[in-house]
DNA sequence: CATTACGGCGCG
DNA sequence: AAAGCGCGCCGTAATG
């Protein structure tokens, strides 16, 4: 079996590097390496016995505990933990342990390429599988055509752990700072998918520090006062690592052909690197005709604001939204020259080249990779794919995207933070903000959605600032929330979402500017300055508390998402071959948004396992608290058709 | 010459 | 009407 093929996905770093365009438009001159493309053909797909066994099994999160209305573990995670440890020579060291992390039986030595087999032969058992990175591990085993049911990733629970004012006493968050604190050296030739992983674990590699770690954290979670609350979060972000490596690997379905056919109409034909595409190029002559400046480059900042100052615009920056507000011959060509030099730079034919491999997009998800808890990505730009470009992403024949969208997931998440009952009954089974004009509260669904975020952001003036006060009067709970949580942030202390994520404290320099402000000497400018920066980090704090609850909930339900999928039965189906290319699977997350591709005839099915797992998510956060957690859901062939 | 900063814009 | 949060990536300009 072959485990590892070609060096990696294609990574815009290496595109970026090579690119070198000292004039305007900018194409680059390299595509994807001819080892990507043969990385993509030659993907291993081999299976060790078969597809895994469905199994009916208790959730990967936790059961809730009514009394409490906060969920807790009494099953410590499973049972089960199998500790994976590179030893000295490379091969790789599977440790039972028991539940204080404790050897529970002899470890076992396997070379690199009998683990994935180890692997599915104690699958059956589901034990949750400790590991120092799942984004280095779990790709090796996935190439060998092995899912693993739960997994608990050391890297991401340290930082939650080490940061989280549940656990601030601990001996963890107590100890100095040590390789687990510093994130693995990225490589971008060496480190991704499809690479000998093992090779590349240099940063923590001996068992007995691994052991080590997990016994620390165990010991931080035992010790806090909520340690429900953490298990579920550290289960939940362990459980988004599996989803996003699998994520990667499968990747999201690309029509090229329609994105090629999109990128022609809007554009103009295909061109060589460096050159304008045709519509481009006439919009950019349009431009220079107006403004009377043959040889304008509308693509630099600087000579285009002088151009346009120059025929009597006063602007003060090139924004198309300030653009907008103007009224010259020369606005219409420039904002449709924005819009398509956007669409060209950011996902052309170039995008298209380096990303796109065998009709799927392989972007890198990072978990964890925002303070607040949402995934960041790497390369690709995924957590950006324009409206525009949508309807590139299209099923397999025979297949449907079933996509899905929590409905106002923040004010919901508010409301239920808050015990703001008023707010999570405006909500009950309707668009929340429907809800809100429903009660009287203000008059236009837009009017209720701009106070929403006014009062979540930390809006202070405009129209979001002047609908405030309604919205206070009618939710004093939420609203008290958000406040409580601005002022903790403008004195530098931390705040914690639901499950136990804190945020980080404010660094040295602001700490040096508030005190400042409060030395005899300190001018009315510094005042100023440091209530400035106060405020910041207010809004910041205030902020971080919904978006990172919000994030704990995604989490949870795509969890739930992955579990319930791999219990559907496949009825008619073929159930040889790999897993992924028969069964339904998670291929795109959105902050608040997911999508599922599937055979067509599971699509109900997967419709239902959305609505399921959205509700026991509310649950798993919430418990009995009676928020509504809505979704829209469409069943489609293209993702330009959702919603 | 290469790296960094910044304005701009896409997404939630 | 374009503010108030969190991001990644692009091209150009500035910096070393």
């Amino acid at each position: 079996m072959r485990i590892s093929s070609c060096r990696s996905w294609p990574r815009g770093s290496s595109g970026r590097s090579a690119r070198s365009t000292p004039t305007s438009i900018s194409s680059p001159t390299t595509g994807p390496s001819p080892c990507c493309r043969r990385r993509a053909r030659d993907r291993c797909h081999a299976v060790v016995g078969g597809r895994d066994h469905v199994t009916k099994s208790p959730p990967d999160c936790v059961s809730t505990d009514a009394r409490r209305s906060i969920p807790v573990s009494n099953r410590q995670n499973g049972g089960v933990y199998l500790l994976v440890s590179r030893t000295g020579n490379g091969d790789v060291l599977v440790l039972p342990l028991d539940p204080d992390g404790r050897a529970a039986g002899a470890g076992r030595r396997l070379s690199k390429r009998d683990f994935p087999a180890y692997v599915h032969g104690r699958e059956p058992e589901q034990p949750r599988w400790v590991w120092e990175d799942t984004s280095r591990i779990y790709p090796l085993l996935l190439a060998a055509g092995v899912r693993v049911h739960r997994g608990y990733d050391l890297r991401l629970c340290h930082a939650i752990l080490r940061q989280s004012s549940l656990t601030r006493s601990s001996t963890l968050a107590r100890a100095e700072e040590s390789s687990w604190d510093r994130a693995p050296a990225y490589d971008p030739d060496t480190t991704t998918a499809g690479v000998t992983l093992f090779d590349l674990i240099d940063v923590i590699d001996d068992e007995t520090g691994v052991v080590l770690e997990f016994q620390r954290q165990l010991a931080a979670i035992r010790d806090c006062a909520e340690p429900g609350r953490l298990r579920l979060l550290l289960a939940a972000e362990s459980a988004g690592a599996l989803i996003a490596a699998e994520m990667q690997y499968t990747g999201l379905p690309w029509r090229t052909d329609v994105h090629d056919a999109l990128l022609t109409r809007e554009l103009g034909p295909r061109v060589g690197p460096g050159i304008r595409p045709e519509r481009l190029e006439n919009l950019a002559d349009s431009i220079r005709a107006v403004l009377g400046e043959p040889g304008l480059n509308p693509d630099s900042q600087p000579d285009l604001m002088r151009a346009l100052r120059h025929v009597g615009l006063r602007v003060s920056s090139t924004r198309a939204w300030e653009l907008k507000e103007l009224e010259h011959p020369v606005i219409a060509p420039l904002l449709a020259y924005k819009k398509l030099a956007r669409l060209l730079s950011a996902n052309g034919w170039y995008w298209m080249d380096t990303w796109i491999v065998d009709g799927r997009f392989h972007p890198e998800y990072i978990p964890g990779g925002v303070v607040t808890g949402r995934w960041a990505t790497r390369g690709g730009g995924a957590l950006q794919l324009p409206k525009q470009v949508r309807g590139a992403v299209v099923a397999d024949a025979g297949w449907k995207l079933v996509v899905a969208d929590a409905a106002q997931l923040e004010p919901r998440i508010l409301a239920a933070l808050s015990a703001d009952t008023s707010m999570a009954a405006a909500g009950r089974g309707t668009d929340l903000y429907a809800g809100i004009v429903a009660g009287g509260v203000v008059e236009t669904r837009e009017h209720a959605k701009v106070a929403m975020l006014g009062a979540m952001y930390g809006a202070t003036s405009g129209e979001s600032g002047r609908l405030l006060p309604r919205l206070a009067k009618a939710f004093p709970r939420a609203l008290a929330l958000t406040e409580t949580a601005a002022r903790a942030g403008e004195r530098g202390e931390s705040v914690t979402t639901r499950l136990g994520r804190s945020s980080p404290r404010p660094g040295e320099t602001w700490l040096a500017m508030q005190a400042q402000a409060y030395d005899p000497g300190a001018t009315e400018a510094d005042e100023r300055r440091a209530r400035s920066q106060a405020r910041d980090w207010g809004r910041f704090t205030r902020n971080f508390i919904v978006q990172g609850s919000a994030a704990e909930w995604a989490l949870c339900w795509m969890a739930e998402i992955r579990r319930e999928l791999r219990l559907l039965p496949f009825a008619g189906q073929d159930s040889s071959g790999p897993e992924f290319a028969h069964a339904p699977h998670l291929v795109f997350f959105l902050h608040d948004e997911v999508m599922v591709h599937t055979p067509a005839a599971l699509a109900g099915a997967v419709e239902d396992v959305l609505r399921r797992a959205a509700d026991t998510a509310g649950r798993h956060l919430f418990g009995d608290f009676p928020v509504d957690f809505l979704l829209t859901v469409a069943t489609v062939d293209s993702y330009a058709q959702a919603k």
